[in-house]
DNA sequence: GTCTTTTGAGGAGTTAAGGA
DNA sequence: TCCTTAACTCCTCAAAAGAC
């Protein structure tokens, strides 16, 4: 900014050839003629009244020529990700075919990582060890081929997990029955050392001496 | 002094690899 | 699948060189 102060200066109170103040400056006479003529644009004149920060934005205003990329909804991303088997990827593509010129995948993931920081509602949950257990059946159902008959069967999978410790238990089944339920749970009470402490419905004891009938494993409550 | 072309720096974006 | 990192490419722009 110096050099462009000086150059004004060699120009309009000496006098000076682009040439010659190009020497002086130890500078091209056309980065001297583009000096002058930004300064010319800008309506800077000699005497400057101006700082090096204020001559600096005058002379090189902010320009905005970079390539304009189409910018992905990323709102309609994050609510097209709570969607299941829908990823990342699959949505980048959907993305790219709408608009070939648009950002790559790593800038799309970089994108929807801040948008999910900058809107972030969440409640953290403290869990106190030992106390609760949270189940459910997960996910995808699988399945396993019956070596006595060869054929496929499907396979549910009972999970369960200590939130304090996010220490898990599985157990498959042929079904989702409630007989399979509950002993998903006595076999996760067990497996846990733990003992339950449960509200129990009006139709527990039925089920209970169906269980005990089908020699299934029952926890005496 | 002007215009065109070339060069180099710096920033933004892309790609690929590897670990969690 | 997510995230980080390093190497790379591409683009913009200031500066310089050379022709006229």
């Amino acid at each position: 900014m110096l050099k462009a102060r000086e150059i004004l200066r060699l120009k309009h109170e000496v006098g000076l050839s682009l040439r010659e103040i190009g020497q002086a400056c130890n500078c091209g006479k056309t980065t001297v003629s583009e000096i002058l003529k930004r300064a010319e644009k800008a309506n800077i004149t000699w005497p400057i009244q101006l700082s090096d920060k204020q001559l600096m934005s005058m002379l090189y205003p902010p320009t905005n020529n970079r390539k304009i990329v189409p910018e992905p909804d990323m709102e309609y991303v994050f609510y097209e990700m709570k969607k299941k088997n829908v990823t990342l990827m699959l949505l980048w593509e959907e993305y790219k075919e709408k608009h070939p010129d648009g950002i790559m995948y790593t800038q799309f993931c970089e994108r929807y990582r801040n948008f999910k920081k900058l809107n972030k509602i969440s409640l953290h949950k403290h869990h106190k060890a030992g106390e609760e257990m949270e189940v459910d059946w997960a996910g995808d159902t699988l399945s396993y081929v019956d070596i006595n008959t060869g054929k496929s069967k499907p396979a549910y999978i009972f999970v369960s997990v200590l939130p304090a410790s996010h220490y898990p238990f599985v157990h498959a089944y042929g079904d989702t029955k409630i007989e399979s339920w509950i002993d998903a749970h006595v076999r996760a009470y067990e497996y846990y050392g733990g003992v339950p402490k449960i509200t129990i419905p009006d139709n527990t004891y039925r089920i209970i001496q169906r269980l005990r009938l089908s020699n299934q494993t029952v926890l005496i409550l």
